[in-house]
DNA sequence: GCCGTTTTCGGCCCGACTGTTTTCAGTCG
């Protein structure tokens, strides 16, 4: 059972006690467990002990669950919900997916009509028979329909470069509505999570009628979800979901930080009003009657307290804390940023050659780059031996004869073999400048057997570079299991980088991992894993994942100016300490204090 | 079920829209 399971079971439990209609606030505290546990960067196993006393410090969780945390770990399942699930069939919680059925409706139509599945669901819709019940009208009964075959259809989310390309053109088009003074994208959009589940417009503006009216005229939209003066929602045909709000311009800063969330960023953030006896919402901040403030977001936070959060912090990690010690990072921007170092070119299985490549570098103002072709193991890729390593070299070294104008370093994307070893010779190894290595076979180990595979690799003195630490494909393929805080300890000890892949489906390390992994005090590079020059455009999603892991600019290694890189490449690479080699976890640090925001290290 | 610059007990964020209801419940974000 790892993190995942754990968080999956504490929200189930979490949609049972709903639907049982229990303590709505011993509702809420397993759903910030569970969310306490998805975004840890360690494994819980790691962390449990004997009698789970570490668990309790995380925040969120207290004695309780965690013992129902040691439960799991070493049953599998919990009691509680066995128990539950007597009263409750399981199959109602998908019910509660679909639009417009929470939990009460979901027990309605189970104890009043017997309805446990879906499938039931929509039968008895079809048929009538939820005219039957109170509250419920042939309105609802059809929007209950149509929630079904939304849900049967729809992707579950969006990777972010794919919100772009159907949200942006949206924006353009609403901005011609009259009235308009500002906007925005807010949501998970403006925070550049990996994945976008809807997309939440803003806009300020006196009069929201006519911004409404065009709104839901866009040739786009499939189904308007509904219609108001200050907030509208429409389904596009392609499946998501955009929600408009309008607020006077004088709420701007308020209604910017409610809608860009996320959700536990603004319940902590009105939490600590409470305290201080002010009411935030959409509209402002208040005290009694009177308005504080709420034009800028600036003015928000400064009501309780705090320094301005950049979105991409606002996932309640500790930004909060932070901000309030005056110690948020200095996050790294794409302007940082002074070279690319994964690209792939038509030796391999790039679309464009290497003279194409290193010209579009240079046009995008870069001072260096590498080229980094796959070894021999790929060969669906088209992978080379150390001959084309050799040939490609003696191309480059030919190229800078000519004056590229930013330095090009030879180096490769080195396959790590199921046993650790290194797809290429030593003797290929050796005329590269930086060796770069990843994992593209057998994912299906155990975790601690590529855990293993990949300290090897990361012990080799050459290795320089571990590229998308966890092999995911966003929607295609899950992460191959490894022990990030292993890898990223590891790095932190020999000095390999840990690659952020800019690539929109990896994104790879996440925000969570790479978090963590600064913690630990491992360093990073950000690059793009071009495949063809349109591809190096795409450095902006690294940054934004980057930025959501807390990097500053002394993070990453590749905002360093070419001196300053070629040292650190030039400088023989630290060796691995005896506890990296044996691969023995360290003694768990002092750290995971009660209140959330102790966890991370200033920065 | 968690938590403590009011507290170890009594709180726990806040508002809009819809459909059904003659005053509000349910859902959503």
């Amino acid at each position: 059972m790892d993190n995942a399971d754990v968080a999956r079971i504490f929200d189930e439990i979490a949609d049972l006690l709903e639907i049982l209609d229990e303590n709505p606030f011993r509702v809420r505290a397993y759903r910030n467990a569970a969310r306490t546990v998805r975004v840890l960067g360690e494994p819980l196993a790691s962390l449990a002990g004997e009698d789970g006393a570490a668990l309790a410090k995380l925040p969120g969780i207290g004695k309780d669950l965690a013992g129902k945390i040691l439960e799991i770990l070493k049953t599998g399942d919990l009691e509680l919900r066995r128990e539950l699930t007597k009263k409750i069939p399981a199959t109602l919680l998908e019910m509660m997916r679909v639009q417009g059925v929470g939990p009460k409706r979901a027990r309605q139509f189970y104890q009043e009509l017997g309805i446990r599945t879906l499938q039931e669901l929509e039968d008895a819709a079809r048929s009538g028979r939820l005219l039957k019940l109170r509250g419920m009208g042939p309105t609802l009964q059809s929007r209950i329909l149509q929630g079904i075959s939304a849900h049967r259809a729809r992707a579950s989310r969006y990777r972010l470069d794919e919100a772009e390309r159907q949200v942006l053109p949206f924006v353009d088009y609403l901005r011609k509505a009259p009235g308009i003074e500002i906007i925005e994208v807010a949501g998970s959009f403006r925070r550049r999570c990996d994945t976008v589940g809807d997309a939440d417009i803003l806009v300020a503006a006196a009069n929201g009628r006519p911004i409404a009216d065009r709104f839901v005229a866009y040739p786009e939209v499939g189904r308007v979800l509904a219609q108001g003066t200050t907030r509208s929602s429409v389904l596009l045909q392609s499946g998501l979901q955009v929600d408009l709000r309008v607020v006077p311009r004088v709420s701007y800063g308020a209604a910017l930080h409610y809608f860009t969330g996320s959700k536990a960023h603004n319940i902590a953030v009105r939490a600590m009003g409470v305290k201080r006896g002010l009411k935030i919402n959409e509209y402002g901040v208040y005290k009694g009657a009177r308005r504080m403030g709420g034009r800028t977001e600036e003015e928000v936070y400064r009501a309780v307290g705090l320094r301005f959060v950049p979105p991409e912090l606002r996932e309640d990690r500790g930004e909060l804390e932070a901000a309030r010690r005056g110690r948020l990072p200095d996050l790294v921007e794409l302007r940082h940023i002074r070279g690319d170092l994964q690209m792939h070119t038509d030796a391999t299985d790039g679309a464009d050659s290497l003279e194409e490549m290193v010209r579009a570098c240079r046009d995008r103002g870069y001072a260096y780059m590498a080229i980094t072709d796959h070894t021999k193991t790929l060969r669906m890729a088209g992978g080379m031996e150390g001959a084309g390593f050799r040939r490609q070299g003696r191309a480059i070294e030919k190229l800078k004869e000519r004056g590229p104008g930013l330095a090009v370093f030879k180096s490769a994307e080195v396959d790590i073999l199921p046993d650790g070893r290194l797809d290429l010779d030593e003797q290929a190894l050796g005329t590269l400048d930086i060796v770069m290595v990843a994992v593209h076979s057998k994912f299906d180990m155990t975790e601690e057997a590529m855990t293993e595979r990949v300290l090897r690799a990361l012990r080799h003195p050459n290795v320089r570079i571990f590229a998308h630490p966890t092999g995911r494909l966003l929607g295609r393929r899950d992460p191959y299991p490894i022990d990030m805080a292993r890898i990223a300890r590891a790095a932190a000890d020999t000095g390999v980088l840990l690659e952020i892949d800019a690539q929109p489906e990896r994104l790879d390390l996440d925000d969570v991992h790479t978090k963590m992994a600064k913690e630990a005090g491992a360093r990073f590079v950000i690059d793009t894993d071009a495949h063809r020059v349109a591809d190096l455009d795409i450095m902006r999603f690294g940054v934004d994942q980057a930025r959501r892991g807390w990097l500053t600019a002394d993070d990453v290694a590749n905002t360093l100016d070419l001196a300053a890189f070629r040292r650190l490449i030039e400088t023989p690479r630290r060796l691995p300490s005896a506890a990296s080699i044996k691969g023995r976890p360290r003694a768990p640090r002092k750290r995971r204090l009660k209140r959330r925001g102790r966890t991370t290290r200033g920065s």
